[in-house]
DNA sequence: GATGAATGAGATTTCATTCAT
DNA sequence: GATGAATGAAATCTCATTCAT
């Protein structure tokens, strides 16, 4: 990995920072939080301890970098959201694209998933879950029966569960994602037919 | 030590490893297996850490102690559920009692859903899954289009998500439980008509 | 030291926190408090680190014991002073007194006098001033004048000085003992003169 | 870097050894040596590291840099000194001299007193105290009795000892000053009254 | 005249665990 | 049924220092 024709360490001039970041969130998300030290890290990069805490104050910071960086698709898809009218083709339109940013952040949520009672603590966690919430916010109609809100909610925890639990159903992934998807879609389209009629 | 008339230190004798237990629980639940020392314990039940070791043989093993106390009502419901025929009716009540077993051991699964990444170096990470899976079966058709078959696991996931996640929606928690309950039932009652049609 | 004829240690049963404020202290005295590492110290009496953390909770607790245990004589002291009449005999037998319990604990006075800069974070400090400040106000008259008050500090400083800067004075160190005695009464004697007349 | 109209980094080129110089003083005066770490000095003069290290071969380096600039006004006073007339007069001289000295250079003091465990290893140490052993020995007379060699060594104490114990008398500087160096001042007078009679 | 990146050594502290009593 | 005393391993973090650029 990472090693040229000559053997030397190639890439190793500049991208340190990033490297800490990349094997963090994979041991994060394979091991959990607290049974991946330092050490590990840093040994995992041929590079000593205190190389981290040049990049990084401490290990906290490590793992604040990471929600940072990978945060920011939700972080846009929120603010799409918001600009739209709550239509049923907006939320719908959300489900879609909160599938696709889980899919393109998956070590990250599952870190989160596995590791929330760290996270929690983590001061990161408030700031998380509000994004959840302002998600959540815009497919929730507030004025709608409890059980579609309910429905609503379930049908984001299915996209959730679509990554990890699911993960041992049987099938091709790529239909697995899909029927997650169709499920999720089918819960926020019957909160929104129970809350408004059929339209 | 031990006395008794007083009735202060009455009711120590006896049940200690009861206690360990109650408070292990409560604050692994609360701040995460990793974050909670035999010493935090020890200070909260107010004896010592090698008291701890006189009743549990390691840390790990209390938390063993805790999943076999603990999921016997899932695996007396697994149990039950082998020997029913697989109709809707079975389905719909397995979803109902999974419900009241969830939350008679909340704390327990709060704690399994939130350090996943320990629970599954725990050797009983495992066996739970196992248990999972057995209530999965029952419920699903293994026969059934992938769509219905995701519909069953996010029935079963809305129930967890409904312990936690929809906390902070607003209502009066037993209106939500049954909200939750009605959604998770839903789920699996379209999964049927979906596998079997209207029948 | 510490070994019996049969060559194990003795009394290595009990007395264990005892032991580590005694090697704390010279160590400290002699080396410095930041110099001075854990690892150090249990080395020295032959334990662990860990064994240290058994019996003080952090480096700093030790010094904070080391304070309580060894500040009692100037407490009682500056006690007994309140109670006295401000005569120039009090005052003489106060510096007379003072002299005496620095010379009962000379390591932690040395010890405090090298090192002022970290001791005055140790939250022990004040403390410590404050109770030196007890002492000097017995001693000086705060409507004298203000040489007399110099005076009046001079002296004690003079008895500090006489532990440590004296001893390269050549001479017995006895006799070095009573003269620097003397030369802190003189100062107080005149300070009461000064501020009284020659009464 | 380097910017020179507004004025902002002005004053900042070729000078850079000295500003080390003067907040490394300032700073260990403050916290102490240990506790101060050449990533804070290096942080409030907004430089990096390395920087300290173009200009210093080590931390010592600094601290000796510092005696160096620092003492020299001792050491001329010495030099003074050594070529006047043992008389009362000039050793009053001498300890007017001193008490302008210490109150030049009073965080270097203050640094030393405080630090002195420090100071000790730092092989710098013994040169200064070098320096005040010569200072001592002309004020005192080896041949005069042990109670007037301690009442010389008390005066200069009392110079010490006033530029901070006496900082929490109340009353104007200037005046405290001025009342710790009469008491100096009376201190070797009668020192050498005591030695060579009234004359 | 300085920086960016890194290191090696070591500090304090915490933890699960053991065992004689 | 428990305690008091201790350990070995490891964790996080800090520091002075180096060196190529």
């Amino acid at each position: 990995m990472g090693v040229t024709m000559d053997g030397t360490k190639q890439q190793r001039r500049g991208n340190t920072r990033q490297r800490i970041q990349d094997v963090a969130l994979e041991l994060f998300a394979e091991q959990g939080y607290e049974k991946t030290s330092l050490r590990e890290i840093a040994e995992r990069l041929d590079v000593t301890k205190a190389a981290l805490y040049y990049h990084f104050k401490t290990k906290e910071e490590i793992t604040v970098s990471l929600f940072e960086d990978l945060t920011q698709p939700i972080e846009a898809l929120i603010e799409w959201g918001r600009q739209q009218p709550h239509t049923l083709e907006t939320k719908q339109e959300i489900v879609r694209r909160y599938s696709e940013a889980l899919a393109g952040a998956e070590p990250l949520f599952r870190f989160m998933q596995e590791n929330q009672a760290t996270v929690r603590e983590l001061r990161i966690g408030d700031t998380f879950k509000d994004r959840l919430r302002g998600l959540r916010d815009i497919i929730i109609d507030p004025e709608a029966p409890l059980v579609e809100q309910v429905r609503c909610v379930s049908a984001m925890f299915t996209l959730h569960a679509g990554m990890f639990v699911m993960q041992d159903l049987e099938g091709d992934p790529g239909k697995k994602r899909e029927a997650v998807l169709e499920v999720a879609l089918d819960l926020v389209t019957q909160a929104h037919r129970g809350a408004h009629g059929t339209e």
